[in-house]
DNA sequence: GGCTTTCTGTCGCCCGGACGACAGTTCGCG
DNA sequence: CGCGAACTGTCGTCCGGGCGACAGAAAGCC
């Protein structure tokens, strides 16, 4: 295994801070994998028998229905664990698993991991401390889902992933995601999204270009994103 | 403690199984709390300093927003443990826990757990099991609320609430739920789900009482959770 | 350099479902 | 036993936002 390799792994919440000889067993069990940009690493109901930790590149986390509508649930970039709720209870995989980019990934097969983990307390912490942050995440994405309309979870949503895959540049922090994509995110119409933004564009907040939204005013954002259904209509009012 | 207390702690997924020394460690920990019908465990925001097991009676868990609106997101009864999230990574509690009847918990400091889960690598493990199960559960909310429509999450929130707290008796799979109760539950107002409750009790899918459901059909209701909202469309032009 | 694909920007229509308002019931409680 | 609170059953109104339909622009791809 490279040593950059290693120095990845080192860095994400799950190996960071372990023993030495701790992390060498579990480089020892990892296989490298590479994706082509558009490969599927799993999808849903495959059985879960390995975990991942992303090397380089970008994954994208999303459930389907049969009909083909998609909701994103994350998206993971270097340093990033995932697939660890179906390695732990073995049971199906509860979400598809796409490459967006060229990528490359440790796999972590189950039973090797299952074996590390009864016997380094340490990695266990870790690992719970890994699955509270993803519940984190989703309780976060129920509450939104249930209390914001479009234009707040829209809000929220770019500042999240400002914060977790943003550049940080001149004017304002990039993202790099379609229109499309990101209603996705929110379970929203394309559409809608794109009304959004524009009026946010329009009022000097964020920039856009093809596949890419600038956040150029935060605060504001946040604001918009802390105020809920019944205070749009009070702002449409005031308009 | 007393003996049939012990007998509940060891039924729940997380102690189930464990070795008796490590049970009688935990159990040295835990403090035993009443509350009354309606008291406040703990709300969003409060530090989480502490998990609780169920040992009789109901807890409700919930979000609120600020006007007030507020989300169900589980019910919990006798063996089930809770409050884990914030237990183990310190943050702030996520959501509220609201006894609903003269209710009987065990409080596990955070101190005492954290020393208890570095020591005993099978605990670690069940508590692992514990948060997936929790992941699965708030995964489907997720990915209920984004494809399904009212009916359709009413059905399927209906049969998981029989499967875990429903009592079987001669006409079928008895619920003691409010339809208020049930609204917040699936972020649905309450006359939406009066109106497919009483559609459904005219087909005899369902009875309906004075703060009860009950499930006469579970296939029917099963048949309505697959359905989307695009075929809730050909089910009408059918009509 | 053309051709296809994939985005963005816009309309208009329409429907699921939120919300307010009441009337009638049934509990729980003083 | 009587009163108030909590629940169910129903309407009508109104609007957020989904969805289909295009047109133009930018980006791969052969």
């Amino acid at each position: 295994m490279s040593v950059t390799a290693k120095a990845v792994l080192r860095q994400n919440l799950l190996l960071r801070g372990l023993a030495e000889t701790s992390l060498d067993r579990i480089a020892g069990l990892a296989v490298r994998r590479s994706f082509v940009s558009g490969a599927t690493i799993f999808r849903q109901g495959d059985p879960g028998d390995a975990l991942f930790a992303v090397i380089a590149g970008q994954v994208r986390v999303s459930c389907q229905d049969e009909t083909g509508r998609e909701v994103f649930l994350n998206i993971l970039e270097s340093g990033d664990v995932f697939g660890e709720i179906a390695v732990i209870d073995g049971a199906p995989r509860t979400a598809t698993a796409v490459a967006t980019q060229e990528t490359a990934v440790f796999l972590i097969p189950r039973s090797g991991l299952l074996v590390q983990l009864q016997r380094d307390p340490t990695l266990s912490l870790h690992m719970l401390q890994v699955l509270c942050q993803r519940l984190r995440w989703v309780s976060d994405l129920v509450e939104e889902g249930a209390f914001l309309d479009v234009s707040a979870r829209l809000a929220s949503r770019l500042l999240k992933l400002g914060r977790s895959h943003g550049k940080v540049e001149p004017q304002g922090m990039t993202l790099r995601i379609s229109q499309g994509d990101l209603a996705n995110f929110l379970s929203a119409s394309r559409q809608v999204v794109n009304e959004h933004l524009q009026a946010w564009r329009d009022k000097g907040w964020v920039s856009l270009a093809r596949g890419t939204v600038v956040i150029r005013d935060a605060e504001a954002l946040a604001a918009v994103a802390r105020r809920n259904g019944s205070d749009t209509n009070a702002a449409r009012k005031q308009h």
